[in-house]
RNA sequence: GCCGUGUUGGUCAACCGGUUAAGACGCCUCCCUUUCACGGAGGAAUAACGGGUUCGAUUCCCGUACAUGGUACCA
């Protein structure tokens, strides 16, 4: 068997949706398994969806994703140029071929021409409005038309397009890896448009004669393609033969949380949650879409949770690394129906992975997200440390800014409420004894504090848990956080002491 | 309209003819913690509908419904 070639062709009109990244991860993944080659082309053959900036984006996804292309328009690689812009010659000689071979015809119909077609089969009470067999005839075309005034409308240049001539008496059967055997009646099939009047293919003669041409074995896209895949199947016979077919995948889509449909930006927008990779800013408007990388997610979690909507392993395991998904992934296992985008559970993969990778995996990330806020950080070790005891309780990168601020800043501001009711001049004598008590402590670790604490308060007779909470609002301004001697050790005694007795002033009524 | 694809709890989902129909997220209760979480223990909650095939259907087949994709000189 020749080495496993896959390709993720995506078009750069934007920023890169969710379900974008997901057939990248399980082109990846197959690639990798099989110890085959992973391209990325770019399919740009549609000019006036051009927009700037889009491809350069992509790939910065890609890179954030940990995911490299053996082969793409940054790395090169053998069968170059990979976007299609810039194999615009190609293409037309397979187009001409297929002429020549009656497969395909020039076509000279304006839009309005064929907008009257449409308007006339629908009158007609005719259920298909295709442009195909069964009107090709009435319209104006090489094969409706006289060769001389074929030739004569070529040599005056008028515009025309190159249809794919679809037999209508034969069918397709072809087998998906997702969806098995799969059926079509060519009568249901259009005679797509191969070239284009401005002389670039579309899609359709473009992904044919490319994934001929870079040797791709498999292609795995979105389910959208599937009533295109006939038109595909029957150019491969045409041109390059069944035999040198790639295998079909064709993979679910992920749909909305509410409601049903494809996840759009805009479900992002009204929901709340991130669609794309990364921010994308659209050049035109300067309108910003938020990303997951921006929101806090790590690449991790976002592959993790991208592979598990629409795939699974068959067993219980969940969380897995991008090594791991290579290992366990097939394609026998993806899902057949769509999946509904839950940001909840999303979150929880982030959640999941910020507790299992080293804080060194994002600590410079943090570090930016607590200086964005005006937090210098200098103490690497010293951060790292806070990082590791407050982890428990962040699901997004940005939650470490809210969970441990306050160990770079005293409170300005603390929950009274909290500690007023139950404030008694007893508690406050014993926090001023607290604090002699600390001033003489050798070793200031939790453990250290903690004896202390709960030593004083029993000659004191006060129930420790009845102290611990004022404590935590001394030191803290809020009911959240640590335990308080863990974070009294962090603080170190005289940030300790300062911020007991800052307090002390405060709860005074 | 026509064509394709799909349909197990609220969500992701296992099961590939015989199960008390896993597990996870979320939700609820309790425990832990006199903070917020984590964690632990429980709980509620599922096979769209109708026909077949079969000794036996969530599993296979056919309809219906619903959903979704396509129906562009967009990908």
């Amino acid at each position: 068997m020749s080495k496993v070639r896959v390709r993720f062709a995506p078009s750069p009109t934007g920023g890169l949706h969710l379900g974008g990244v997901r057939t990248v991860l399980y082109n990846y993944l197959f690639a990798k398994k099989h110890g085959g080659d992973f391209i990325v082309r770019v399919e740009d053959t549609d000019q006036s969806r051009f927009v700037k900036g889009a491809e350069e984006y992509i790939f910065e996804c890609l890179a954030w994703c940990g995911i490299n292309a053996d082969e793409s328009v940054i790395v090169g690689g053998d069968f170059a140029p990979y976007r299609q812009s810039e194999r615009k010659e190609l293409y037309k000689k397979y187009a001409e071929q297929l002429v020549a071979a009656g497969q395909a015809y020039y076509a000279f119909d304006t839009p309005e021409e064929i907008e009257t077609m449409r308007e006339n089969r629908k009158a007609e009470g005719n259920g298909s409005l295709q442009y195909d067999a069964a009107v090709r005839m009435k319209m104006k075309n090489s094969l409706s038309l006289m060769p001389e005034e074929t030739k004569a409308f070529l040599d005056a240049g008028k515009p025309y397009v190159i249809r794919i001539k679809v037999n209508e008496n034969e069918s397709v059967t072809f087998t998906d890896l997702v969806r098995g055997e799969l059926h079509f009646e060519n009568v249901n099939v259009d005679d797509k448009v191969l070239m284009k009047a401005d002389g670039m293919p579309t899609y359709h003669l473009a992904v044919v004669v490319d994934d001929f041409l870079m040797k791709i074995t498999h292609a795995f896209r979105g389910e959208e393609w599937l009533p295109s895949a006939p038109v595909h199947i029957m150019l491969w016979q045409h041109l390059f033969g069944l035999d040198n077919m790639p295998k079909w995948a064709h993979l679910p889509l992920i749909l909305k949380p509410d409601g049903n449909g494809k996840l759009s930006k805009r479900d992002g927008d009204r929901l709340g949650f991130p669609v794309y990779a990364m921010d994308w800013t659209d050049p035109k408007t300067n309108e910003i879409t938020k990303g997951f990388k921006e929101l806090g997610f790590l690449p991790e979690a976002f592959l993790n949770m991208l592979a598990m909507l629409g795939w699974n392993p068959g067993s219980e395991q969940e969380i897995f690394s991008l090594d791991e998904l290579v290992e366990a992934f097939t394609i026998e296992r993806v899902n057949k129906g769509g999946a509904k985008f839950d940001y909840e559970k999303a979150k929880w993969y982030n959640h999941q992975w910020i507790q299992k990778l080293p804080i060194a995996n994002y600590q410079k990330l943090v570090k930016e997200i607590f200086e964005e806020k005006g937090i210098e950080i200098n103490n690497s070790v010293y951060f790292e440390k806070i990082l590791n005891l407050v982890k428990g309780r962040c699901t997004l990168l940005p939650d470490f800014y809210e969970q441990a601020s306050f160990f770079f800043r005293a409170p300005i501001n603390w929950d009274i409420e909290a500690v007023k009711p139950k404030w008694t001049s007893e508690k406050k004598d014993f926090f001023n004894c607290f604090i002699d008590k600390i001033k003489q402590l050798e070793t200031f670790t939790a453990e250290t504090i903690e004896t202390l604490f709960k030593e004083l308060a029993t000659e004191k007779n006060i129930k420790p848990g009845e102290l611990q909470l004022p404590m935590r609002i001394m030191l803290v301004g809020a009911k959240f956080g640590p335990a308080v001697f863990e974070i009294a050790a962090i603080l170190e005694k005289e940030e300790t002491i300062l911020r007991i007795e800052k307090a002390l002033q405060i709860f005074e009524i």
